[in-house]
DNA sequence: AAGTTACGTGTCAATACGACACATTATTAT
DNA sequence: ATAATAATGTGTCGTATTGACACGTAACTT
């Protein structure tokens, strides 16, 4: 399906701790949209058999953002990520029940425990791509990146299906501050896709003509001349998004109560 | 003014950076509402002759909000502070720049220089008080502990500007979804007084008539028989929120835009 | 070719909103 | 004392927005 399928596993990078600061991480909560789904980037553990979040530590040069962009390059092969901090997760118990670090241990790999075995706080980011456009890519530590439903039931360690539903609620929140549509959605799409992502983020239906009377409203969206064809029944229009007047519409927050 | 005034300083502890997270400090934006404006709560360091927000470190055992309410007590006298992280502040030049260091060795107090000369990420957090009630405190490193305007123009060191002025911008952002109202005024307030604390973080002037239209819809408000008299012309009613309602209100937003 | 289902567009009553008028009252000025 | 001043309490009115829906249309299925 994907045009390129020449990149072989070289370039998964071995792990050395002495580059960078201690106690803390950083957990991606990345987010897709597929199959009218919201979906989430997971890591599979080699070892423990259990599924992480995307993440990684910080070199001592970086800031927060680069060392997220430097992962999510990584595990996606995109740059320029759309990238929200959104909380930091300080439990001191977080670290003590850490599967992870069992992993790495059970990985027999020469590993600087000093380093793993300290407490770890978590910065939590999410991430929002274009799912087709990403390739989904192990590091060290998993033998598989896969997307997975925002509820699925796999495994998660420590506590990052708390991390995912947090991410969650926070989309839910800034769905009218932040471009959220423009960076989940593929460049063209059509009217009732763009009203499935709000409802998926919302967690509730929406009327369909007064969602796409008040989308329009906002004149942020350019109507094209094409239609989505090979779908059942009519077919709907194509949109994309105008990014200068929706930023500039999003200073302000779309004002409306979905 | 206030009713105590026996407290010594002898409170103030000295410093031990053995006890703490290297490479983590938190700050926090302490907002107080008096006189019809927004103040926040800062410290006068003791050589630099500069200002800094109230902050600090993570002890071993400590969630970042346990370290956040110790600090908090510590510089106001209060327990059980509304309390939001909002940002890390990451920048790697950040420290590079840090006065406070400087300020620590002109002080030639025996301080860990191996913990003070490595780079911090700060986690940003903002506090809502009641102002009548702070008991401003300075700590170890500072010679007084003041009051000053949102937008006071005395000097701040390294980033401080940037963390007061992001969580003034965060303050607006959560207008709707955060019980500001309830945390910034005294437990009874008049219904200009709430709305000047309105307009004065959402920076701009609201129609008083249309405000309390609005605002009473919620339902949040418990209207009570007295009247606020010695102010010059007519005395407006006190207002109490009823948190229950707030709260609930909330879940869902404020729906307004003022 | 008919059936099914989703999409495109429009209507309408109820409500909410912005802008404003007028009466009231506590203090200040004369 | 009395009038002037200024901020508050309360209400109105035309307009815009909203939620709820009806009806026609088009693409695929049978």
């Amino acid at each position: 399906m994907h045009a390129e399928k020449t990149k072989t596993l070289t370039s998964i990078k071995p792990f050395n701790s002495t580059q960078y600061l201690n106690h803390i991480s950083l957990d991606c909560v990345i987010f897709g949209f597929h199959n009218n789904e919201l979906k989430v980037l997971l890591m599979h553990l080699k070892y423990t058999q259990g599924y992480a979040l995307p993440g990684g530590f910080i070199e001592y040069e970086e800031t927060l953002e680069e060392a997220a962009q430097r992962i999510l390059k990584e595990r996606t092969g995109l740059d320029k990520i759309f990238l929200k901090q959104f909380k930091v997760f300080s439990d001191p118990l977080r670290s003590k029940t850490n599967t992870a670090i069992e992993d790495v241990i059970k990985s027999g790999k020469s590993v600087d425990m000093d380093f793993f075995n300290e407490r770890f706080l978590s910065i939590g980011l999410y991430a929002l791509v274009d799912f087709e456009k990403v390739k989904p890519t192990p590091d060290y530590f998993s033998d598989r990146c896969e997307w997975q439903n925002l509820d699925t039931d796999v495994p998660l360690i420590v506590d990052h299906r708390q991390i995912i539903n947090e991410a969650h609620e926070t989309l839910r929140l800034q769905l009218n501050y932040q471009p959220i549509g423009l960076k989940l959605l593929p460049k063209k799409f059509t009217m009732p896709e763009l009203r499935t992502l709000y409802e998926t983020i919302l967690g509730k239906e929406l009327d369909r003509r007064n969602f796409q009377r008040k989308i329009l409203k906002y004149d942020i969206l350019d109507k094209l001349k094409e239609r989505k064809t090979g779908g059942a029944h009519k077919s709907p229009f194509l949109y994309q998004f105008n990014p200068e007047r929706y930023q500039k519409a999003l200073k302000d927050g779309l004002t409306d109560i979905w």
